[in-house]
DNA sequence: TTTGCGCCATACTCTCGGTATGGACCACCG
DNA sequence: CGGTGGTCCATACCGAGAGTATGGCGCAAA
């Protein structure tokens, strides 16, 4: 069933994918409400009837744009914590990546602060599971299974975390010094994990409800490695 | 204020009160993009010249609903934070309070989802700075300056603390039983900010030994090695 | 009374999302 | 090879809704 691609559809899909790019620029930059899809087809060089053929209308085009931006963060973001290193390697390689993600504009504005408005907070989380939130979700369960975090309702503690991030992320981009603001929230945040998970091996009475915490091998080791990589970080 | 207030300045500002009230129940209702200005006069029992009088523009009506809300949830929040209790005590009772406005639909949607994309990120943060997030603040500071949290840059903890708030907010509010992913949440952050109080206390004296302290008085002082990991801080 | 101004309604303009229509181009079939 | 259908896209139009222009009504000061 693949004969060479026709020429017409490759036409086709390049200005699909021009009309994506011209939206997540201008969205990016005047956010969903302050474009206009006259301006998103011009700067793509067609018309809005092009832009109506392949989408259904401008709530789907953006949903598009998302999309393309989720799986770029996403490969991104699972090409680091999906090695086969330690849980709580990957979870700090993967928190330093986040951080820088969070810098694009791109990821701050259209995923972070638009979508829940545009889609719908309800399909935000949804789509938000499959990708980021998703990845994060997974590491705060591997930390929790491997014994390196207090156990807790993974749901919950993911939720937090995210949300800090997201809300760092927000600090972060609009700071004068966004390096530094990066640096340090990284710092506090492990600071954070490494004492919720420092009492995971102390000793400690399952909580009431759900106590299947079952901990292999301390964080200690790697708490001093990081605690060195930070301190060699400060300016 | 010698003059008694003319009749014609209350009817005035009635219809003010009217407008903003109507306006504050269709953004909940439908947001901001989806309620038009004739439906918010309409429903106020004027046309859209009482509105234009009285405010600007959409995003001004907008902005006035944003300091009602806000006002009203910051008398909530400070009538509880403010009093001369401990600062440990105040920080979880402020906690349980903020959790308790989060399920309130018009804090959820036009404060925290809509504001933000509505006023614009950078405007949206400097107002919060007075109202929710600048409370958040100044009990993350008292914490540290009482010596029960980790010293560590008070403005970059905050925004984590209220990013996981907010990100908490609107997960149990679209949760299938808000009150018991409420009461979880709130389970979880004291038990974080227990354990990241913890080596805050090596630093003095602690006051009182609670090693699986729940809701007590102060964090308790858990880790005897920890100390160790963290000797190393900066300030 | 007159003048002026605060308060608000009515009637409009204009931008913009969405639709309807048609035309250029290619593939396929008889 | 002409017809036929289908993909891809442009042009023209429609309606909703944000914002504007204008004027009328009532109260208060001059």
């Amino acid at each position: 069933m693949t004969t060479v691609r026709s020429r017409r559809l490759e036409y086709s899909e390049s200005t699909r994918n021009a009309l994506v790019d011209s939206a997540t620029a201008l969205f990016t930059k005047r956010g969903y409400a302050g474009t206009s899809l006259d301006e998103i087809a011009k700067r793509a060089r067609v018309t809005k009837g092009a832009l109506y053929h392949h989408f259904s209308g401008k709530q789907a085009l953006f949903e598009a744009v998302f999309d393309a931006v989720e799986r770029r963060v996403h490969s991104k973001l699972t090409a680091v914590t999906e090695g086969d290193g330690a849980p709580w390697e990957r979870a700090v390689e993967g928190l330093r990546t986040f951080l820088d993600i969070c810098l694009e504009p791109e990821y701050q504005r259209i995923v972070i602060h638009e979508a829940p408005v545009v889609m719908g907070a309800e399909r935000w989380r949804e789509a938000e599971s499959h990708y980021s939130y998703g990845v994060v979700r997974s590491i705060v369960n591997d930390l929790v299974e491997a014994g390196e975090l207090i156990p807790s309702p993974v749901e919950i503690t993911s939720r937090l975390v995210f949300g800090a991030l997201s809300a760092a992320a927000s600090a972060i981009a609009s700071s004068s010094d966004p390096k530094e603001v990066s640096a340090q929230t990284e710092e506090v945040i492990t600071q954070i994990l490494i004492r919720a998970g420092a009492s995971a091996e102390v000793a400690k009475q399952p909580r009431s409800r759900d106590a299947c915490g079952r901990r292999k091998k301390t964080p200690s080791a790697i708490a001093g490695k990081i605690k060195n990589k930070v301190a060699g970080e400060e300016t």
